[in-house]
DNA sequence: ATTATCTATAGATCTATAGATAATGC
DNA sequence: ATTATCTATAGATCTATAGATAATGC
């Protein structure tokens, strides 16, 4: 029954990346460690030889979620290196992210959660967050210094708030429209629908 | 061990809003029917005679969180008719509501929830939602018609986010300057931290 | 007679631990 | 000899239901 040292890392990882993923499906609440380490092919037994307790694996999957969500950004900012903001905004405030929650932002899918938790995994969350900021920093195209992280941090708040709220309604057209209004104001650096009238949906 | 309608009317209010309190705190998940009914005076038992699930509190629940938020909303516009807009920036990108989870607003103590669960819930957030950009609508100070709700929900966008993100780390600090930032990017329109860079904290 | 609430409980699930097993690492 | 995983289980808690009780509403 025993595996390698390097198996049982692999095995870690598994977990981390499987929690990272339902965690933000259902919750830290919504799924029990049974579910959790069965999806990732192993028994509920061998939890806690790998990791101290809930929270402990819910700290860790935050830091891995964020840090994949990261790459995400990185992936879509480099594929429009003249307007990186706009390329990760187009995927970010898109309903394709907005339906998969699972692979999806986390601070969307468990902002609410983290704020109940504890230090570990708003340790994780900050340190994720500080990441979106310095990534965003440069894309702002603003002066430098405190207005740039000023501004870094009014953008971040009207994609993660249009997300969470688009998400939380049933009317897929109210979900749109937010999405829409969101990038509008963030790309015109002031109000929204200054440009577009028309029939682009 | 009956007690006349009336009175059985008033527990089942009294259940809603301190369901709508807890649920708050601790998220749909997070607190059982035990307690909940426990901290309305009564006992577990007396639940299903009230509602259907705990789905059908959570939906209703719900819909009283977000009718007393929007009722503060009312309060904190009113107490400057010059700028309601600015009143109900300034409370709720505040530290104070970013500690009071419990009767802060219910998009962003359970938006991450909200979006896991089933239509019932969902209807009672955009409900509430829709009402809350109706009453920005006015006040944002714009054209009309679809500009002018874009901009509302760019704007509620942001404070949601905001308040989200603030919520989500450890250091103070960073919580502060992303309400800031939000507040300064909707009341100039346009960026960040224009005006000020000075003492004011 | 009806019914709002109570006590009690069924049945499932939750986190965490204990002890057995079998393969690794020395 | 150590240890990663397994099976099994303790003890608590969860949602939901059943039946008893006692007051209301007719």
């Amino acid at each position: 029954m025993r595996v390698s040292r390097t198996q049982a890392d692999k095995n870690r990882q598994t977990v981390i990346d499987v929690a990272s993923r339902l965690f933000r499906e259902h919750g830290f609440d919504g799924i029990g460690l049974k579910d959790l380490m069965e999806s990732a092919g192993l028994t509920q037994g061998a939890f806690y030889k790998q990791f101290a307790s809930k929270d402990d694996l819910a700290a860790q999957a935050s830091r891995r979620a964020l840090e994949s969500a990261f790459q995400r950004w990185s992936a879509a900012g480099a594929t429009n290196p003249q307007d990186p903001l706009g390329a990760v905004i187009a995927f970010y405030l898109s309903m394709e992210h907005g339906a998969e929650k699972m692979e999806g932002c986390p601070v969307v899918a468990l902002g609410s959660d983290a704020a109940r938790h504890g230090a570990d995994v708003k340790a994780s969350f900050e340190a994720g967050i500080r990441d979106y900021l310095e990534m965003l920093g440069p894309w702002v195209g603003e002066a430098d210094g405190e207005e740039r992280g000023g501004k870094a941090m009014a953008i971040l708040s009207t994609m993660v708030g249009a997300v969470v709220l688009s998400r939380a309604v049933n009317d897929e057209q109210l979900s749109k429209r937010f999405l829409q209004a969101a990038a509008e104001s963030i790309l015109t650096g002031s109000s929204a629908g200054d440009a577009q009238h028309g029939p682009r949906q």
